[in-house]
DNA sequence: TATGGTACTATCAAAAATGTAAGTATTATG
DNA sequence: CATAATACTTACATTTTTGATAGTACCATA
């Protein structure tokens, strides 16, 4: 299954916990797994469907699709098609996803903090 | 099934992104559908167990349970119990955790900021 | 005509997260 | 003795996410 069912309950806990406040909404946008791994690759700029590919081994074609899709779906990022053989496809992080670039940076000491927490208090 | 399987690519997946950059680790640990709402409710002081059933409607005491305990296992929040009868169970953010609130005040600005963004790209 | 490169798509299966409903332990109080 | 209050736990079902594998379209080039 690759969208969610419009029905259920879990949808509508997602929507109503979306509108409750902005911040969960925003820990929707980002969500995915791989969602900001791709938006840390990006922010340094524009990279290819394979580029990506590379610097995420871990990641499938198919997650690395939809993950993209996804993230265009919610103008994260900016895809651009180039009319060529073979195909040429290039992601970039959208206005408002740049706006993000400095959150993923307080992200990133606070999560090197934590971690050193963890250890302290193990 | 409650807790993640350690045989499987996707835990291998998680352990790799987590160790690749610091903010996906940090998403890992702020991972859980409810876990950024429970911050926020927290976020202003220590509540009990039935105090956030009550501020976040739609959780179910199972899933309540569950993000709390892993929650506190991650060491974001504290948890006190105190040996009374009816049993009283006390959460609050811990150390670390309350280094977090300056990060969700912005993801909070930045969410209202994407809403609009969308609102003007549909 | 066969091959290669790129960015996908389709199908099926497994795993993980979440939801539903019912039950537990404790003791004060009626 | 029954009930109420609190913070859970257990068993099971459903939904959602992720993984594995194979295949597609395009056209330049050998």
């Amino acid at each position: 299954m690759t969208s969610i069912k419009k029905t259920s309950v879990n949808y509508e806990n997602k929507l109503q916990l979306g509108s409750e406040c902005a911040q969960v909404y925003a820990a929707l946008m980002l969500g995915g797994q791989w969602t900001l791994a791709i938006c840390c690759h990006l922010a340094g700029g524009k990279l290819r469907f394979g580029e990506l590919r590379k610097k995420i081994p871990a990641i499938t074609e198919r997650m690395l699709t939809l993950q993209l899709r996804k993230m265009e779906t919610n103008k994260l990022i900016v895809r651009k098609v180039y009319a060529e053989v073979p195909p040429r496809v290039e992601y970039e992080l959208s206005e408002s996803g740049q706006k993000l670039i400095p959150i993923l940076i307080q992200l990133d000491n606070w999560g090197r903090q934590h971690q050193e927490y963890l250890q302290q208090h193990a």
